[in-house]
DNA sequence: ATGAAAGCGCTAACAC
DNA sequence: GTGTTAGCGCTTTCAT
């Protein structure tokens, strides 16, 4: 028990001479009672000079409503790439004046088909950020809003189409000489049905040109670089790189100058994601920026949407994610 | 208003046909009190069932606490900086039950003595995290450890000291025949108190060598780079560079590759945090490596001794961070 | 304009 | 062992 004895609104009435129904209404600024302007500010006064906070616990009680927003983020993932996304949803919600919860829910638990959000608090509402394997488990009962890649499955979402992107990078390659392109990717990146995927096979066939894929165990850089190390000692050759994030395409970058390579001259590399630190490099990497910035500001108006009218037709929304040429393509 | 029809333990109990202080009991496992096996499972099943979940608001306000942590960070750095802390102390507390909030707090309202904490809730404890100028303005009324570089003031903390491992990099520097050491950092890195100036300035000194500072607006890599071209722009020479962070040393390699010259040939370099990305670079970088795990363990395991009792003596202890040497050093 | 009183869903002391 | 009951601190109708 660590309870220290809170100052409560019963106080307040008691040292501004009002009672608790004054002092709701006044400490919550409601405009549709009147009342007198000096009575407001005993209110006030006598509420800063005990050091009053209300007790959120109680008015979630009453009112039916906790004021607090979560993230779900899937927990493979390092937050260091998810952190941009952080950053702005937080911002902007608790910019309205809402907590904000971050939950990181495991890739199992929705395979298994565990039907356990991972809090036990009554939120307001839920943002979810890359949850393609959870979407299924989703309890609907609460508002929903999804954002990133993987979310086109159903009610609201502000989805990102890496696909323009990846079919501008191939059409940048070629057309700049390249004719043996890789795809490097996890598993995870390889699915029919993903945008990147999709977006190299589909633009390699269009120029004829054979899709070679180059596979990691994880999105990142350690693994990119021994998957492409891998490709390269066993006889490998190729002139052109697509990395299916930033961070494979950093291993892979390391793992071309490790084998006494020039990128980009011996070989193009592009990434996706749009890391900051990729402009750093001695040659940095040309990528595929996602507008995070919007789809967070969309969600969160999407979201806001549905926690004031759970009625209304489901928001959806993609934004494509455009080519942002560096010199790591030779340019 | 958004609430459906919730369950309650009310409807559970009625389903299984026991009052409410049994569903209650068993719900919360509680092994005090003695139920039968029989009355357990078919409260148990209707929990399940009914799909029921506890009003956490409803607890938390007869409980007298949360179950809520929450995290303070200084809200001027990107989240990119403080993503292993954020996911290390996560992890922590979710495991050990409690939900987590994160709350990005301003320099500005801690330097105008502003009282105000960053959230309304009542939350069971807080963790700080690098609150060097928030340190004064905590409110000491909730259970409060620091951790992070900027914590040695009052209570409870585990700090992180840097200045072994700045003495380690100076030595280093010296000993590899460096001779023009500078040190380029922000206007924080800067103050007489601060760790890293302090090893830096005393191993100089050390050596009866000049100090050189090179200043930057922010401790990111833009910055970084720009100080260090405007310094080499101006004629400045220098054959080693220790940097405040590994951001502003990332900046700062790009600088001088960008006016023609050689690391580590021309000049050294050495960070500080020890970010994955800079493991990658042409030419890894020489940094100082923070024990970030243990930190954060050890900051939740003295909050969870303050909660549980709250009048034990100041917890507080110190780590050391050390130099962890890569090409950027010339070895 | 202000106050009295009901009740949000839960836990726990107390009686049976 | 189980049920009855009294609050936790707040908001909000409904009288006054």
């Amino acid at each position: 028990m660590i309870q220290t004895t809170q100052v409560k609104s019963l106080d307040v009435a008691r040292l501004a001479g009002v009672s608790r129904t004054t002092v709701s209404y006044v400490l919550n600024g409601r405009t549709d009672v009147s009342i007198p302007e000096e009575t407001r500010n005993r209110v006030h006064k006598a509420a800063l000079e005990l050091g009053y906070k209300p007790n959120m616990a109680a008015r979630a009680l009453v009112m039916g409503r906790t004021g607090i927003i979560s993230l779900w983020l899937i927990q493979s993932s390092s937050i260091r790439n998810q952190a941009d996304v952080i950053q702005n949803l937080q911002q902007k919600v608790n910019q309205d004046g809402n907590e904000f919860m971050m939950h990181r829910v495991s890739q199992n638990s929705a395979e298994n088909n565990t039907d356990k959000t991972p809090s036990d608090w009554q939120v307001d509402g839920v943002l979810g950020y890359n949850l393609a394997p959870i979407n299924g488990v989703i309890s609907t009962s609460q508002p929903f809003v999804g954002c990133g890649c993987y979310c086109e499955l159903a009610g609201d979402y502000v989805s990102i189409d890496l696909k323009p992107g990846v079919v501008q990078a191939v059409h940048h390659l070629v057309s700049t000489g390249r004719r043996k392109i890789a795809y490097l990717s996890n598993r995870w990146g390889v699915r029919p049905e993903d945008a990147r995927y999709q977006g190299y096979v589909e633009t390699m066939a269009h120029y004829g040109m054979e899709p070679l894929i180059l596979m990691a165990d994880f999105a990142n850089a350690a693994s990119g670089r021994s998957a492409t190390k891998a490709f390269l000692a066993s006889g490998g050759e190729i002139d052109a790189l697509v990395g299916f994030s930033d961070e494979l395409a950093l291993g892979a970058y390391r793992a071309l100058l490790d084998s006494g390579r020039v990128v980009p001259d011996d070989c193009a590399i592009t990434g996706v994601d749009g890391l900051d630190e990729l402009e750093y490099l001695e040659v940095p990497i040309t990528t595929i920026v996602q507008p995070i910035e919007q789809m967070c500001r969309m969600a969160w108006d999407f979201l806001k949407n549905r926690i004031e009218e759970p009625g209304i037709a489901s928001q959806q929304v993609v934004l494509p994610a455009n080519l942002v040429i560096r010199e790591s393509t030779g340019c």
